[in-house]
DNA sequence: TCAAAAGTGTTTCCAATACACCCATGA
DNA sequence: TCATGGGTGTATTGGAAACACTTTTGA
């Protein structure tokens, strides 16, 4: 499915369920750290995940799919719910950086709209979260029709974001921990081709704690999950890695009961 | 909060939230058996997980709580939020005993509140299931407006059921599995004291597998989350366990880290 | 004295950790 | 030849699992 960007969203409007919206926390690597996928609404300083609504006659997985598709041009992207929002007080006025946000973004707006959209964006608001993994090199993000900017954030310097999305993100560190085991992260955020000490950062950046190199090769060599190549000549003065990719077979039979890797 | 009682559910239906509702897989244990609560709708067969809708005023998790103790009478219950059910094909008329159950529904309604009910539950509906741990000895069900029976139903012998509930009890069981080191389920699930082969028949029940008794009593030991009372005389002709509770301090400490139990 | 379940002791195995040490690379 | 990570070897520890064995209970 594809976004209808020919019809502008107010004209979409009367096609949404009410009540019910969908958040993403994309996560992405590039430069040995974690990062996060967000928008900077137009007009505003201010920061948010990347969202949407859910048209009554669509399947929500698709339209997730559809709007992380038109954000960042990936097909084939690992989604998985992981908690739904439905606080009381996670509406435009739960705090001051959503307030000002607010306001700024319906300076924006033409006189016709506002209504409309004061309307909508006035309801209370269910809003179901998914995490996403892709590798942040090779994905180049767009804004999208609320925003003027849509970037990697390291997940270090997170600037103030709108409503609950710190909760969402936290939220989220929480789950890709917990399940870790569980989710394909060696390959949705790696390159085809990795070298060991890739790897391990990135575990290390998930799991925030340092691990000892030699032990972390021989774990996962025992996996049996990774093909190993060339090595990769980095002119750097010391010994070359190898480089691995990820055998997809074994890789699948892992994930399914839990990869064994503390 | 409380379920309003007084007002009849016709007359609350414009409160709720439109297109949004709640289900509940209440996990019980008793006769060594894990058990799911489930309701009996009004003049049919057709068996349902608990479940309401959202008042618009109202947080979620209040509601969550008020309407189990409304089932129950329990107050204080653990109550955890798995998962949201979206999918486009999940109305009354997704399969034949929901068709069937709703037609069966319908037939006790009055014609004035039928153009109403035929709306509201024809409606598409995003639901919020929780997960919820209870002692199933010490609970006694009671139906609600919609429903005959609610009864603890030995998860062996599951009827067949209405809508996707099948679905959600299946995730339940993954969900509880995957975080039972995260879950209070020897607090929630047992009586106050019970002896350790009731414990590990816990475990086993949930996990599905059978333990050694000697290793699981020594596991359990040494995590130092039990308090040993006396004896349990059971006049059976072998020698009698001790009862244990459970330290709650020491417990919820286990719990936030993750009880290390394989 | 016996059967049955509770509970302890013991052995074996393997994963996790720590860390010494060798290897390859370019300066 | 040196510094720097890459990669291997090895010793230690502790928990998991298997299972023999002792204890307690009422018949």
């Amino acid at each position: 499915m594809e976004i209808d960007s020919n019809t502008s969203f107010l004209n979409r409007i009367p096609s949404f369920m009410p009540g019910i919206s969908m958040d993403f926390v994309v996560f992405g690597y590039k430069e040995r750290t974690l990062h996060i996928l967000m928008l900077k609404y137009l007009n505003t300083d201010a920061w948010a995940l990347p969202g949407g609504f859910l048209p009554k006659d669509a399947e929500m997985d698709k339209v997730a799919h559809a709007i992380l598709e038109d954000r960042t041009g990936v097909s084939n992207i690992f989604l998985d719910q992981f908690y739904t929002f439905n606080s009381l007080n996670r509406g435009w006025d739960c705090n001051d950086v959503s307030r000002n946000a607010f306001e700024k973004l319906r300076e924006t707006w033409n006189k016709e709209e506002k209504e409309t959209l004061d309307e909508w964006f006035g309801q209370r608001f269910i809003s179901t979260a998914y995490l996403s993994l892709m590798n942040a090199q090779e994905v180049v993000p767009d804004p999208d029709y609320i925003s003027d900017d849509c970037a990697w954030v390291p997940i270090e310097e997170l600037p103030s974001v709108v409503l609950d999305h710190e909760l969402m993100i936290q939220k989220a560190l929480e789950y890709i921990r917990l399940r870790i085991n569980y989710l394909p992260i060696g390959r949705s955020l790696l390159e085809e081709k990795f070298t060991m000490s890739d790897l391990q950062a990135l575990y290390e950046a998930i799991l925030g704690r340092k691990m000892d190199a030699g032990n972390f090769q021989r774990k996962m060599k025992k996996l049996n999950m990774l093909n190993r190549h060339e090595k990769l000549m980095t002119g750097a003065a010391n010994k070359a890695p190898y480089l691995y990719s990820i055998n997809d077979e074994v890789y699948d039979r892992l994930l399914e009961q839990g990869i064994g890797f503390t």
